[in-house]
DNA sequence: TCCAGTACTTGATTTCAATCAATTCTAATT
DNA sequence: AATTAGAATTGATTGAAATCAAGTACTGGA
């Protein structure tokens, strides 16, 4: 807890998110291997971008810390948000068809990644099967997410809608080992009513009246959940845990 | 066109798809060793299922005529339509986490699909970088079919949705070397309404309108545009070819 | 610390699609 | 060919969230 990290290289056998990541059932050789390619450049800024729509796709990045936005622009040219990723979530995938990618990616906090050049990795999943098979793990692992999207989208009022994104949220921070009753969540709320097919008011009305019930509280960046059980029953999830949840 | 088809062997190397389906861009030679696991097995039955929810992850399935539906159920017990799968599209990925099929994949006309066992498909990719990066391709393809889903439900009202739906399909058949101004369609009004977070009665007005405007005609799983123009204004698509729209 | 621009909140009104309800049409089965 | 259950249509009504319109509160930079 109390070690001082610059006194390691960063790498994937001491990183924290391990269990979470692409390294996640790879042999200790594996991963060394992998680390070798692995590029750890300095963090983004707020607001820069990991890359943008219809550039070369060249890297795929695991995130370390921080946050980033996905979005794109409908051809009428409102912005359409189409995910947050977290530390120990992989992005990228997107760029492999046709070599370029078809996401804008931002970082919404300062930002440090692990930046794995796809033609090396590629080379390297050649060679490690496991990996080859963990990198198709975490393309189906975000196809997952896109499904549980489209599902809230498809059936969820309002009210529901931004339970569930609550409620997920804190499932994701559950599963790399934070709090997950009381977490920072640096996504604005515009962005937030984008996400889920929203306007920034109805999102403001909701907050507030969930806030009023004593369910949940979101403001400045910062997520307090008061009422696990009546979020939960909101977002329509079933009321025992469900076990085979384990995606973020 | 008069070939006696049964005179020949089904196989990738002869089949009309192999310009869409998994061997695009392989050689003669892998392609032969692809066709040696592919497992054809007599053509699904309507309401027959490919694979259901949670069970064991065995095969990807390339799907070479017919149609198939991909839905889930919500908790509350709502059915929850995905999408739809045309020949030459590939089937199944959403199974390789954890090992088990994560969609309800059901066939809506009679259909005929290319099944491989995925453990020697993966064994078979290790051998062929060209064939991996091939299965991951058709992946990320699947991911921005997803993305695309995502941004209909998201920025566009019911109008629009119908619209662009049906553009969508025409485009998949174009694509396929098919007509794409008059084609069969076996979708039901109500798997299409729920694909699209609408009600079948608003799917049914909107259809009978764009029908009044000579736009387009859906009647009896039989689809005729006689208004390119007007459905892909409708539909919010740019008016000029969008040239890097080759995804289907 | 002030200022300016952006983000958020709150209220009044409108609108689009859902819901409710009753037929009509279609396709599968005998 | 008759039967019947499921699918599609059409109409009347309702309701949830969008839109329009001011406001207030942050936040980052000078």
């Amino acid at each position: 807890m109390t070690k001082i990290k610059s006194a390691f290289k960063a790498s994937c056998s001491n990183c924290g998110l391990q269990k979470i990541c692409v390294p996640t059932g790879l042999k200790r050789t594996d991963i060394d291997q992998l680390d070798e390619i692995v590029d750890r450049k300095p963090p983004y800024k707020k607001n820069e971008y990991l890359y943008q729509v219809g550039q070369k796709f060249n890297s795929i990045f695991a995130i370390r810390a921080g946050a980033v936005k996905l979005f794109t622009y409908s051809d009428s040219g409102e912005e359409i948000v189409h995910g947050f990723c977290l530390a120990g979530d992989v992005v990228g995938f997107d760029g492999l068809v046709n070599e370029e990618y078809t996401y804008n990616a931002i970082a919404l906090d300062t930002t440090s990644v692990c930046n794995m050049p796809y033609d090396q990795l590629a080379d390297l999943a050649v060679k490690i099967p496991d990996l080859n098979h963990q990198i198709m793990s975490a393309m189906s692992k975000k196809m997952f997410d896109d499904r549980m999207h489209s599902e809230l989208l498809i059936k969820r009022n309002a009210d529901q809608r931004v339970a569930h994104f609550i409620w997920n949220m804190a499932e994701r921070f559950r599963n790399r080992g934070y709090a997950h009753d009381e977490f920072r969540l640096p996504i604005l709320h515009r962005d937030f009513a984008l996400y889920l097919g929203l306007t920034p008011e109805t999102v403001s009305r909701i907050l507030a009246k969930f806030n009023s019930e004593d369910i949940v509280c979101w403001k400045k960046k910062q997520v307090q959940i008061f009422n696990e059980t009546a979020l939960k029953k909101i977002a329509g999830l079933a009321e025992a845990d469900p076990a085979g949840q384990e995606f973020g």
